[in-house]
DNA sequence: TGTAAAAATGTAAACGTTTACATAATTAAC
DNA sequence: GTTAATTATGTAAACGTTTACATTTTTACA
């Protein structure tokens, strides 16, 4: 005799979850006193409560945040919209896993835009995260975006930029001491014995980068260096750039002998160019980068590297999002992370003791 | 006198935006037209529709993604959830390249769960992404989810599996020809003249850690030459694995001359490993890795690896999830795309054109 | 010109919550 | 044991859309 088939499957498909009201209905309470247990707002009545939470549990209901976030206000919708320029960037990776361990511990959700260091893709994620009614934005802001994310303070969002603040506007920002950590990296260069020391640096409307020159600048002046314009070039913050660039600079009748890079990917970039021509580091070009990676050590030689710590950037970008939203009020602050130089085998040894 | 200050920027402040009843009411028509107009589903009269348009314009009103959601049924709340085992791996980093940007030229959003290869986290995440409404999930499920992905078809949601599919689950998956491709680097390894081949996998309770051991088996019997399981180890799919267990082989009595890494976080901790012992490559120990990266070439030497195209894989979830959407009754499919061994100086050249 | 059919638009309910306000139940004060 | 104050709960509107259904306008045809 044949088995009469079970329709389970096909008559669970497409239903919806357990709602609020199905909850009170069960409950014999109203949807008011299910909500208020849900955010324990005002005090419901012990026995009432058990009872409520029982249902809950055995229904298996989950608040539809949805619903909520079309209810209240912005900054209880519970969503982060994050702009990322390049998700390629293992800098920007670190910071986006510290700002999800933290969100979600706040039950915060978020939603990434990776805009690919493009202006026009990064309006476009704007304006979805808009009508996706985020509370809040985590920006690291690209040329050009000064009024944009401007208007965003405005409207009344919560932000917080990371890796670089915004010319003329107020606002949280989250970032490291970029000068400090170029003038410890060019420094250490000089101290093993390196004087003609060249800088690829990224775009230049980026603030960062333009402190990252400054540092590296300083270093040289300390140290009686004459600042060389041929060997301090720059373009884009990308690998691509990296390579190229650091041809250039080798193809100069008097090459540097040390290359400082202002990130990971020119400094990968710069890499790729230097093993391809067969040049030895750090004897015929040394070189330190800003951005450490987990892998560094897997390089050979190892890096020496400027570490920052993205996912401390993180961490500390949803803690300054948190106290926004409770207190909108607050004034402005700039969080600025000290640096640390992590010194591997790419850069010589020289007169290290010196 | 005394100018009087304007309070735009305050009173603008918490304001939500222009909402289609505003569209409306400005346009002397009824809210359905308007979400007719955006939705162009029934055709609307031309001088209405462009009357409509207008206003639009006008007031720059965008749809609100969260109503829109909270009242369409699933399926049209254009929203696509997305489990990442682990964001540090530039593969899944490809392929949440490929999947943003083809998902979001077809007006999806994506949210995005990084559960770093933890079971519970995964978990959690798929719970958020429920009561966010997602349409659909893609998920490059762990040992232990079976279950939890089978619910979620039965739930009704369209669901893409990367990477690896899922045992006694119909579901359509998108991934590598993991067989062909391990067979490929460890027949390459045995053409230049190896015969003492090691291979680091993965977790082994993931399909594509065995087929990886599989095509590796395959290619030594092919050539006759026996499988040593003393050679074969693995663990986990992460940086320090590979650091450890490439430790493991290199001091064994009778070492490895060739490693094959199952994949690129497991490659980068061998070379780790390698350089640390100042080992020379491919003199003393060749390497060749599943997983190219974008930066395989700024390692030195340069690295012979598999390629899988992780941009393409996310192109083709979208596509799935896409016709998933249109309709629920297709057929299942699995797509397995090809890999490609790209030859660089990590391997040695001995017998090459044998 | 009148009527039926077709096309365009409007009305109002629904999605699942939260919350201001109203009401009911309890406690406190006398 | 009233009444007032307090506490607990309920009612219903609102958030911004979509859509089934109802109504109005237009078109087609006799």
């Amino acid at each position: 005799m044949l088995q009469s088939f079970t329709l389970n499957k096909s008559s669970m498909a497409n239903q919806k979850g357990v709602s609020l009201k199905e909850v009170a209905d069960k409950a014999g309470v109203s949807t008011a006193t299910v909500s208020r247990v849900i955010n324990s707002k005002t005090v419901v009545k012990g026995e009432t409560e058990l009872r409520v939470q029982k249902v809950i549990k055995q229904l298996g209901y989950r608040p539809n945040r949805v619903a909520q976030r079309l209810r209240t206000t912005r900054g209880a919708s519970k969503l982060i919209g994050l702009l990322i320029p390049d998700i390629q960037n293992p800098f920007y990776v670190d910071i986006i896993r510290g700002i999800e361990q933290y969100a979600y511990a706040r039950n915060f959700a978020i939603v990434i835009g990776n805009f690919s260091q493009n202006e026009e893709r990064q309006k476009f994620y704007i304006e979805i995260l808009k009508s996706e009614s985020v509370d809040a934005f985590i920006v690291a802001p690209f040329p050009g975006m000064n009024d944009y994310v401007k208007e965003l303070v405005e409207e009344g969002y919560a932000v917080v930029c990371i890796d670089r603040g915004l010319a003329n506007v107020d606002l949280d920002v989250v970032k490291v001491d970029n000068f400090q950590g170029a003038f410890n990296a060019v420094e250490h260069l000089i101290k093993v014995g390196h004087t003609r020391i060249a800088h690829i640096s990224g775009n230049a409307l980026i603030p960062t980068t333009m402190e990252r020159i400054s540092g590296y600048e300083a270093a040289l002046n300390k140290y009686g260096i004459p600042i060389d314009r041929e060997i301090v070039i720059g373009r884009n913050s990308d690998h691509q750039s990296g390579v190229e660039l650091s041809a250039r600079l080798l193809d100069i009748p008097n090459p540097p002998s040390a290359i400082f890079t202002s990130n990971n990917l020119l400094t990968l970039g710069a890499l790729e160019t230097i093993h391809t021509r067969g040049l030895k580091i750090p004897e015929q070009v040394a070189i330190v980068g800003f951005d450490d990676m987990y892998w560094s050590m897997s390089l050979n030689p190892p890096l020496t590297a400027v570490r920052q710590s993205g996912f401390e950037i993180g961490r500390i970008t949803i803690e300054l999002l948190h106290q926004r939203i409770a207190d909108p009020a607050r004034p402005y602050v700039s969080i600025v992370l000290k640096t640390e130089l992590i010194v591997r085998n790419s850069c010589g040894y020289k007169l290290k003791m010196a």
